[in-house]
Parts: structure tokens; sequence; C-alpha cells
DNA sequence: TCGGTTGATGGGACCAAGTGCCATAACATG
DNA sequence: CATGTTATGGCACTTGGTCCCATCAACCGA
């Protein structure tokens, strides 16, 4: 029998998820967390920098949005590769097998003030870089500003309706929606 | 001599600034920070609920915004009320005596993730309180929320630019100066 | 097949954040 | 002067997080 079993973050995530639901965030240890997943502590922190971190992972979101926004066509204004963007980590990132385990998180979320802290934080992180991206595209700064936060609002808001939908919905198609609904808002105001 | 000197929290706060500024954030402990003021780890934790909201404490911030956007004129747009609100808030906050303490606490926030967290967990806590403020105003939900994302823009981007002036420059109109900014930003977009 | 190297794990000591409880000293009030 | 209230000090305790080292599985070359 192999003492080291496959994908230990993998497991160390879906064991934190069941004790969080379970329990709550505050009254789970990690240590709890490590032995579910059949570790230890040592292990857990070798993985995750923190204890908040175990939900935060896959963190590849900030980058993948960076490098499409940059990847969109020449001639396409801020928004539009937003858009494009959105609609391409949409495909990535967003696919049906996760929407089940993305209900999950965003409810241990919802319920932890401390978990919302660091959401906040990756949120910042996300509208940064594609703030800087809009700007290597040439954007004036202000504009790759309000486009990013645009951006940004439409990912959270299309995130929340995406991970309630019960069918297969597509990810894109709702963010790009969202986004266009925000920026008629705008012109409105 | 009285044993119990004035204002507990202010020392502690100043304390702590300073001793953030000597050795950063994370090479500072919370007994030092309380010895500096003359107390001890246990009433600083009564004063402050984590070693972050030292840094984050009068937070009436929220409230005060609120209130303004409520009690702006019955005819005012959105915007006009959040403007409004910008105004009054920069009377009653950002006072000239802040704005050196101002100053020394971004820096420090800006050389700290964990305090960028903190930070971040505010500035969503503000924007919900401006879309709510909005909405009891009988703003259509995407519009109050759109505004508020711009009115909170605005407030930060103001804020940077204010605790950098040397000058008694005037809170209040440099946030709508900016807030007007972002508006045609976003009718361009 | 064997022995050495590499990389992931286990384990334990350790520090600091944060909680809870209780004693006590200062303040206010009669 | 006696009494109750409030803020503080002090201590024990749990937990998150760091560091270091021993160990064990897997891989690799001879």
């Amino acid at each position: 029998m192999a003492r080291w079993q496959p994908y230990p973050s993998e497991r160390l995530v879906l064991a934190a998820l069941d004790l969080f639901e379970e329990r709550g965030y505050e009254k789970t240890t990690v240590m709890e967390i490590a032995e579910r997943a059949g570790l230890t502590k040592s292990t857990f922190f070798r993985h995750f920098a923190d204890k908040r971190e175990v939900l935060f992972g896959g963190d590849t979101m900030a980058g993948l949005l960076a490098d499409w926004i940059e990847m969109a066509p020449e001639g396409a204004t801020a928004l539009e590769a937003v858009a494009h963007a959105l609609d391409a980590v949409g495909r990535q990132a967003f696919t049906p097998e996760r929407r089940e385990f993305s209900f999950r998180r965003r409810a241990v979320i919802g319920a932890n003030p401390e978990l919302q802290e660091r959401e906040a934080l990756k949120g910042l992180a996300l509208t940064a870089a594609m703030t800087e991206a809009l700007e290597r595209r040439d954007t004036p700064a202000l504009t790759a500003c309000v486009a990013a936060q645009l951006g940004a609002l439409a990912l959270k808001i299309a995130y929340e309706r995406w991970s309630h939908t019960l069918g297969d919905s597509d990810f894109g198609e709702l963010a790009r929606r969202t986004l266009r609904e925000l920026q008629t808002t705008s012109e409105e105001l």
C-alpha cells in the first residue's frame, strides 16, 4: 500500500470544505482538516500559505484575465477586451463540473468575515491585473481603471448567478450579458 | 498622579503607527504596542478587535456616507447624491490636522499585505453601505451598485491625492472633481 | 539488484495572536 | 466614608503559523 496517496492539496481542499460546512470555519482547526485528508498540520502549511488560502488556491485567474485582455483583437475598445477575457476565462475556469463546488464554497465564504476579507483582497488583485493589462494595450489610465472595475463587478455578479444555476449555463455568456447591462447603466448615470 | 492616563485607544494607535514605521507591521508584537502606550496586551484587545484594527478604528465612515446620501436633496441623481456625501464626509473626517496621520498610515498599509486585506474589506463595506443608501432613495439596484462603485473609487483616488498634498487642500472638492472625471470616463467607454 | 539522491512527509519545539476569567485599582455616587 | 461601577492587569489556554530535522517513498545510475 502506498503511503503517499495522490492529490494531497485537492484532498485538503475537499476536507476543509466539508468541515467548514459541518462546524463552521472558526470552529475547524487546521489539524482537523489535515487529519481528515490523511495528512498532518506541517503538510497543510506546505501546500497553503495559511488557513484561508485553502479556499482560494487555484489562483491563476488574475493572470488568465490579464493574458486574455492583452490577446484581444487590436481594434477592440477597453470594455470589449474585458468582455473577451471574461468569455475566455469562463470556458477555462468555470466549467460545469466546478459549479457545485463553487456553490458550496460561496456559501462558506458568505458565512465568515475572515474569508470575505481574503476574497476582497483577491478582488483587488484581479482589478489591478486587469487595469495593468489594459494599460499595456495603451488604454489611458483612468479608462483602464473604470473598465477593470466594471469588469470585476460583472465577474462577481455573474459568478453569483452562475453558481446558483441548475442547468449547464455558459458562464461566458452570462458574464458578457452582465457587463453590457453595467455599461448601459453607467451611461445613464 | 493618576494611574489612568487619558485617551487610551488614541495612545495605542499612535504607538502602533510609530512601531510599524520603525520595524514594520509583522515584526511588531501587540505587547510592544501596548507597552509603548503604557498599557498591556489585555487592554489592547479590549480597545481593538485585533492587531490590524488599530489602524482602522474610527470606523464611522460607512455610516456617515450612507447618512449623507440619504440626506441629499430629493431630486438629485444617484451620482449627485454620492458627490454630496463625499463633500460632507470630507469636511467631517478629512480635516487638515489628520492629513499627516493619513499619509503615514497609508505608507504603512501599503507596505503590508495583511493590512491591505483589511482595507479591502473596509472598502467592500463602504460600497455596500452606499449601495443600500442609494436603494433607500429608490435608486434601481444596478444603478445604485455602479454609482456606489464609482463613488468608492473616487474616494480612494481622492484619498491618495489628498494625503500627498502639502497645502491645506479641500478633500471634498478633490473628491467631487475626481468623481466627475470618472463619470465622463465611464460615459466614453 | 543495490546504494545514493531527491522530494514530500511527519514530528516537535517554538512564537505570537487572540480568548476567557478573575482580582484589583481607580473613578463616581450616596 | 462606604458602595457600586468601570477600566485595567495578569495569567492560563487554544490555535495559527514558522522552523528545523528526521524519515520514508520514489527515482536513477551502476
